[in-house]
Order: C-alpha cells, then structure tokens, then sequence
DNA sequence: CTGTATCCGGTGGGATACTG
DNA sequence: CAGTATCCCACCGGATACAG
C-alpha cells in the first residue's frame, strides 16, 4: 500500500531487508490482510466482501482489490450478466504467502503478553521520569 | 426454519487479521527492519547504527529505536562512560521474529518475478483501455 | 451491483538546528 | 556521542456523492 516505502539498497547487507520490506508494504495496508484472508477461503463477490468485512468503506474495498489484483495475488472475474457478477478469487501464491503470514500470526500470539508487558515497562519508566 | 443462508461474519478471520496487522505494523515502518537486522548480529551503538544504515536520518533513528525498544525487541544500554556509550542489544523474541521474517524474504525472492510480470500485465491492460 | 470522483484530516517521515 | 525540537509536506484512509 505505502509505496514510500520503496528505496535503492546502498549496501548488500540491506538487500534482506530491502525485499522484505517490499513483501511487507504490499499487506501493510489496513485492509490488504482480511482481504486476503476471505479471498483465500472462496472466491468472493464484491459486496459480500464488503458485507463480511466491518468498518470497510466501498472507496478502500476498491483500492485494496485493485492492488492485490495488480500484485497477482488475487484474479477478478467479470460474468457479464445484470446486474453485473464480479468475483475475486486468490491465487496460489496469495494462498502460499498466506501460509507464511499464518507463522507470523502464531508468532504473534505466543508472544502477545511479553510484548503487552515491555510495553507497559516502558511507558511506565517514561511516566516516572 | 432452515437458517441455510444467514452468513455469521467470520469472526475468526477477522481476528486473525486483526493479529496480523499489529505485528506487521510493530514492523512495517521505513526503518524497523533493516534496524532489526543489524542489531541482530552484534549489539550496535547509535552512531554506528546511523552509518550503516545509509539514508536513515537522526530523528527516524531515534523514533525507531524507541519503538523497538518499547515492544520489547531492543534493549538500551547506556554506560557512564565521557563521552556517553549507548548500545541497542536484538532480544530472543527480536531474533525469532527475524527467523519468521527469514520465511518471508525466502517466499518474496521465489515469487519476485512472478508479481513483477503480473504488475506489468495488470499495468499494460490498464493503459490500453 | 460494482464501482469512481472529490474533499479532507491525521500521520509518517525528511531536513536541520540545538543540547547535555 | 547521542540524542531533542521544530517545521514541513506527501500520502493514506474516511465520508460522501455520483455513475454505468
């Protein structure tokens, strides 16, 4: 989504972080993520889309399907019938890059506390000074 | 009555990506990653931070390294010394999201061309029309 | 039903001068 | 050496009206 994000690497050991950066700022958009996630169960039709994703306006539903069309992560089908029928169905990669993202969610989750924790530590040695 | 058709919102995915999307955001800032990365290997001082990291300005520095240290990734130490001597240490937890990381920049380089040529077809198709 | 167009506010990030 | 303070702007995302 943030395409500011998107730099020259100077150095070979910023290359890692380069690529990375470049994967994380495609889902880094508010939405890219459960777009992803209801896409890749069934292909999924715009309002149902928008119906099953709370607090989407239509505007951000639209920019966030264009751009992961565009990345090859999702394949939009037009039935040409009236009204119009649209679908959006993820790809294999989409689904690939969601299984990657599940150990990130995993890690998430094991780690949620401790980070709740440092947190708190931190915002209380700020308070105290 | 059947109920067949009345679609409960998928609660769990949207939890799912609501997980996602914090730990992404912890990491989808210009400079988080690449910091990570180089704290990674060895603890780092401040300025030697800024000269590896070329194009990082002073004060993106600083808000990075306070944002990583609050989630409980860096650990500040600050020795008594004249002049002052501050070294940022990568946490367990730090290196084990890098290793998660790692999974991801594997899965980017596979499919970097694959989503280079899509975004090329997706942009071809939009200037034609 | 499936979008576009327009306006607007909040925020992320750059440049740079100053400081203990 | 290791920051902080200030100004500034680009861009993301929300609300809403319009359209094929």
């Amino acid at each position: 989504m943030s395409q500011r994000n998107t730099r020259v690497p100077e150095r070979a050991d910023e290359q890692e972080a380069c690529t990375l950066l470049e994967v994380i700022s495609r889902v880094s958009g508010k939405w890219s993520i459960v777009v992803l996630l209801e896409t890749a169960r069934r292909p999924m039709r715009f309002t149902e889309l928008e119906r099953a994703i709370h607090g989407i306006s239509r505007r951000m539903l639209t920019l966030t399907l264009r751009q992961l069309e565009r990345d090859g992560f999702l394949v939009r089908t037009v039935h040409p019938t009236v009204p119009p029928r649209v679908e959006y169905a993820a790809t294999d990669m989409a689904r690939e890059l969601h299984a990657h993202l599940s150990g990130l969610t995993e890690w998430a989750e094991r780690h949620r506390d401790t980070v709740a924790a440092a947190r708190a530590a931190f915002d209380e040695a700020a308070a105290a000074r």
